[in-house]
RNA sequence: GGCCCGUUCGUCUAGGGGUCAGGACGCAAGGUUUUCAUCCUUGAAACAGGGGUUCGAUUCCCCUACGGGCUACCA
């Protein structure tokens, strides 16, 4: 059997987004599955898109993703360089093998001639297109003789080489994902492989460097079906049809509300990041959010990214990057695009966050508390995240459900003591700490013993007691196990607290 | 406009000629808890429409509608 290889080909006009993201990771999946290689190629032919640091941000996020790359352009390998713009060289002969076998032809019309020519026909609400039916109009190689062409080439006139697109044939690309699809060839038009800047244009470079990379299976976006039958054109006319790889067009993200397919607008307008890391634009200096610097777990953003588009066919949802191998097949994967859920997204961070131990989350927790300039000794703060880590969803909750636990409320919830504090509670609560202060192992079964007891005694209920209680405590009517709480506070904090507490609530 | 892809609860989806059309998120109601949250239980909620084929279609075929993608010397 053929050698599984597999590419992840991004090109490096910004940050890459959830849905380069999943289809990086099914490529990931894909390829240790069926244990192939995974190999990262940056496409930056369009030099007028290069943007600074996306090459980096690119290699950067994934790694945070934990999808490794057996080469690539970061890590070099046996195909190097995997930088289109450093094969540049390469390309040129392809092209020009493909006009010298007549299935490329050289094209002089300039990008503004070419533009007049599309408004015309769209001003008789036509499409212009590049063909068999115009090709034989305009100026190029088809049309000018030997000779001519050769003068234009020799005089340095900027030109392009376009395919020739065949009169009358059906192309068939077979896609593992959607089965066969047929184009008519007369519907396609004869696209620029070769820019006159001398670099390739996608379609020749993506083909070339499959072919000469070795590639096995193409898994991208469905955006690049419609071009299909041209690459499978391509490789039938540059002698490859024996090599050509499989084809799977992955179904797109699309927004969660409304129509149309994800874009960074959206994480603006709806308040959720549309990036697996932050990123600074380095010209406008604009930030756009991640999920790392939101309080994502890259397991739970991986797990969720895998299910979007794809499933195991049961009803398993958390699946560890080891399952997601195990399990991952291409034909598992839904034709139809999905709408991402921001919600859910937050759901499968809590599933991983409350399964953490106290330890792990203990070094997240204690770097918001040194931003903020609070220490703490690091079992206190293990033992803090243990008591709070189911309540969270993302990173950022575990100072939010634990702030209590290193200063005393400076305020107390006005709408908590309208609703609990009763003329007698004064009273209760201050009969509680000589309970209390008693109390010679200040351990939560110890003080919920003589809590009850004292409740007893006072014929009240134990509510009486513990809101009030832990609204001196914490400040609000929210949190863990008063109990378990108290013990970890250590009686010396819960009596302050209490006591500035009884001082300072006033009904 | 043309070409291509798609369409099961609000969302992600399972299923597939005869099913009570299953799960998850979210939502609602109960329960647990001294509180909030978690958690548990229960509930509401879907086969786009019309034609075929068939004893029977949500499942297969066709048409329509709707959604999406592409239609650059961008990828």
């Amino acid at each position: 059997m053929k050698e599984i290889r597999v590419r992840f080909a991004p090109s490096p006009t910004g940050p890459l987004h959830i849905g380069g993201v999943r289809t990086a990771l099914y490529n990931y999946l894909f390829a240790k599955k069926h244990g192939g290689t995974l190999i990262l190629r940056i496409e930056d032919t369009d030099q007028t898109r290069f943007v600074e640091g996306a090459e980096n941000y690119i290699i950067e996020s994934l790694t945070w993703c934990g999808i490794t790359f057996d080469e690539g352009v970061h890590i070099g390998g046996p195909y190097a360089p995997y930088r289109q713009s450093d094969r540049k060289a390469l390309y040129r002969q392809y092209a020009e093998q493909l006009v010298a076998s007549g299935h490329a032809y050289y094209a002089f019309d300039t990008p503004e001639e070419l533009e007049m020519l599309r408004k015309d026909y769209e001003s008789r609400k036509e499409m212009f297109q590049y063909g068999p039916s115009t090709r034989l109009g305009l100026k190029n190689s088809l049309t000018l003789t030997a000779d001519e062409t050769q003068k234009l080439l020799d005089s340095g006139t900027h030109y392009v080489i376009r395919i020739k697109i065949p009169q009358n044939e059906t192309i068939t690309v077979i896609d593992l994902i959607r089965g066969a699809t047929n184009f008519e060839s007369s519907l396609l038009d004869d696209k620029v492989l070769f820019k006159s800047d001398g670099m390739p244009t996608y379609h020749l470079a993506n083909v070339v460097d499959d072919y000469l990379m070795k590639i096995s299976h193409v898994i991208r976006g469905e955006e690049w079906l419609p071009s299909a039958p041209l690459h499978v054109l391509l490789y039938k006319y540059l002698g490859w049809e024996e090599q050509m790889p499989q084809f799977s067009h992955l179904p797109l993200l699309l927004k969660p509300d409304g129509n149309g397919k994800l874009s960074k607008r959206d994480g603006d307008r709806l308040g959720f990041p549309v990036f697996p890391t932050e990123w600074q634009d380095p010209k406008s200096k604009e930030i756009s959010s991640g999920y790392r610097e939101s309080g994502y777990l890259p397991e739970a953003f991986i797990n969720m990214l895998a299910l979007l588009g794809w499933n195991p066919g049961n009803d398993q949802e958390i699946l560890s990057l080891h399952e997601l191998i195990d399990l991952f097949s291409i034909e598992r994967c839904s034709k139809s695009g999905a709408k991402f859920d921001p919600e859910k997204a937050k759901w499968f961070n809590h599933q991983y966050l409350s399964k953490k131990t106290g330890e792990e989350l203990a070094v997240f927790l204690t770097k918001q508390l040194a931003e903020k300039g609070i220490s703490a000794n690091q079992s206190y703060i293990t033992h803090v995240c243990n008591m709070v880590k189911e309540r969270c969803h993302l990173l950022p909750d575990l100072w939010e459900q634990s702030y209590f636990f290193f200063q005393a409320p400076k305020s107390y919830d006005e709408k908590v003591i309208a609703k609990i504090w009763k003329p007698q509670t004064t009273e209760l609560l201050t009969g509680l700490t000589t309970v209390l202060v008693g109390i010679e192992l200040f351990t939560a079964p110890e003080i919920e013993d003589s809590v009850k007891k004292y409740c007893e005694e006072k014929q009240v209920g134990m509510g009486q007691v513990m809101n009030p209680l832990r609204l001196t405590v914490v400040g609000t009517n929210a949190g863990p196990s008063m109990f378990e709480m108290m013990e970890l506070l250590g009686q010396t904090e819960v009596l302050e607290r209490l006591n500035k507490g009884i001082e300072e609530i006033k009904v």
